[in-house]
DNA sequence: AATGAATGAGCTTTCATTCAT
DNA sequence: CATGAATGAAAGCTCATTCAT
């Protein structure tokens, strides 16, 4: 009991550094936070962040993996295999919302980020891509979506998302763009892709 | 004749400054652009950046404004009035297409740039969208596009366009995206435009 | 009982400890052996080193008494008193040799260590220089040695080989400066002491 | 005029911390000289250091190839060819008298010296083995000396001196252990090489 | 106007030491 | 007795900004 006691101690510093990281990177992003914000704003000294992460990549890579991991379960679980697209984007936005603003952070920094930071990056993109594709394979067949090449549709879709949170100041200046504009990009984007046979 | 000299000769200066800030923004981007980079760059000394630009900021602003403008001006001359979309369209990735790692840099980074360096930008997006809603009001009219708010259409392309230029390592590793994906996005984009009942 | 075995098992952690240590400072000397180092080699968590050393540096000097006590008993037993200048000379060597890497970390760093563990240091020089003057008096009473006094005698001698373990990565890269060199330091030392009439 | 003006303050400026840290250096050792210290001991600022040096590294090599070549310089001219032994050993002695202390901080702590300081050390290092092996060449030829391998007899007479040295405290617990003892190391060092058959 | 030496706040990282468990 | 999480004083280094020349 000994030992969990000390175990769970440590965890939970752990745990708390990386809630506090998280919610800083979504408050200020991930440049602009140094570690002495990070340790302050946890109540704990400059140097227990250096007991738990071996530098602030590190810190920064396991943040972004344990919060990336998060929506990319969430919208896994969301975007179960057999949905329709319509589907798959509202999993996708679902799976964003949560987060929208660590999310947004991610959107906007990735590129300066340190590579492991960037991995997990390129990884949630993929998964999500996967979904996306799975879907407008089975539409097109259907026939119900325009015959544009799947990546091309992808891209646009990504495109959209990506620039209404990047630009969360202009749409939505308190944040919460996914809440405000989620249904009329998915409403619109399909419109878009209707078949015209279909019609 | 003297001051006529001195004041020519900071003007010199000063555009020299700028032309080289522009060049290695281009190619390092702003964030990891020294002010000694520059002024080394331009074979001047460290501290007459100081003499011609307040702070770092200001040099950037300045950057941003000239060549925003320049961008802007160049949009302006292509689209002009009483063009189709796709012209509109050839417009837009024309004027960022002599800008292209410019305009890409500011794509990635302009959230963390200096409010006057971001309002600029924002400012080039006004222009663009100004000559893309004319365009789509007139196809709309005509009944070429289906019917979906101008702004909608406006921000996807944005965020198509944008998404390619950010992720240029991804899509043309040695830069370049508008000319290798630039008809590619305007012909699918167009297609999806295009209204139903067009066909 | 139950005393008497934590006693025993506190002995046992120390001991593992300083041999630990002795091995440690051996290899990569004092000043770059880091406390959890120590900790790590020898099985321990980083708080049980302080728990048997009050600091660093009481760790250090304790480690140096041992085995400068261990080299000083070695070269005692060896240099029993009647000996030859050479068999004293011999039973220093062999006395550091056992130690080698050891002795020269001492050599090397001795005078960047802690007050104590540079005492044990001197102490040791002291103990050899008395089996040395005791051997160089007999020899010079015999006539067999120039008259010069003792105590240059003895600093060249260990001048002498302290350059030539300091040196160890000129003299001998793989270490085992003592048997390389060895009977060469002897031979030609004797040689110079010499009585010139004794020849 | 004015360019003289500006070039003479950064030199003094650099000059002043190349002796203010050699003076650290010469009390206190390499090691435990700070960068800080340096700054703090010329009166300037920290980051002045690093406009001069980009990095202590850099400071110690530039401090100590300045004062190793004015060590190396000295004994240069007093060991001109054609000198005799004891001339060399007298030159020797003179070119480190004036800069004891740091020649002592090098002698201790060389090897804990980044490369190029090492580096240096070990050039003067043979600059001096070279005017010694002339005249010790010169002295066998005229059966002056003991026929003992010149390198032996080098290394013994720098063990020797390199003793007295960094064993300042014991044997000159105010400094200047040369001022002290020098003559009697090469009287009795020379006693002991002088050939048998010379007497 | 141009220079560039000097500044110092600010950052990450290391590690001996403390102390509650 | 042993543990190891937490601490915080240092240290080296960067770079925008100032200002005397």
């Amino acid at each position: 009991m000994k030992k969990t006691s000390r175990q769970l101690q440590k965890e939970q510093t752990k745990e708390l550094l990386i809630k506090t990281a998280f919610k800083l990177f979504s408050e200020r992003g991930f440049l602009s936070t140094r570690i002495s914000d990070i340790a302050g704003a946890a109540g704990v000294s400059h140097g227990t962040v250096f007991v738990h992460f071996p530098s602030l990549d590190a810190l920064m890579a396991e943040v972004i993996e344990v919060y990336v991991g998060k929506i990319a379960q969430r919208t896994h679980e969301l975007a179960d295999s057999g949905k329709t697209l319509r589907e798959v984007l509202c999993a996708h936005l679902n799976g964003i919302q949560e987060y929208e603003p660590f999310y947004t952070a991610l959107v906007t920094e990735n590129r300066q980020l340190p590579p492991p930071a960037r991995d997990a990056w390129v990884t949630l993109q993929s998964v999500i891509s996967l979904h996306f594709s799975r879907a407008v394979q089975r539409e097109t067949e259907a026939g119900k979506i325009i015959p544009i090449p799947t990546s091309l549709l992808f891209n646009m879709w990504l495109g959209l998302v990506h620039h209404y949170l990047a630009n969360t100041d202009l749409f939505a200046p308190g944040g919460k763009v996914i809440e405000r504009y989620g249904e009329t990009l998915i409403d619109n984007y399909l419109k878009l892709l209707a078949s015209k046979g279909a019609e």
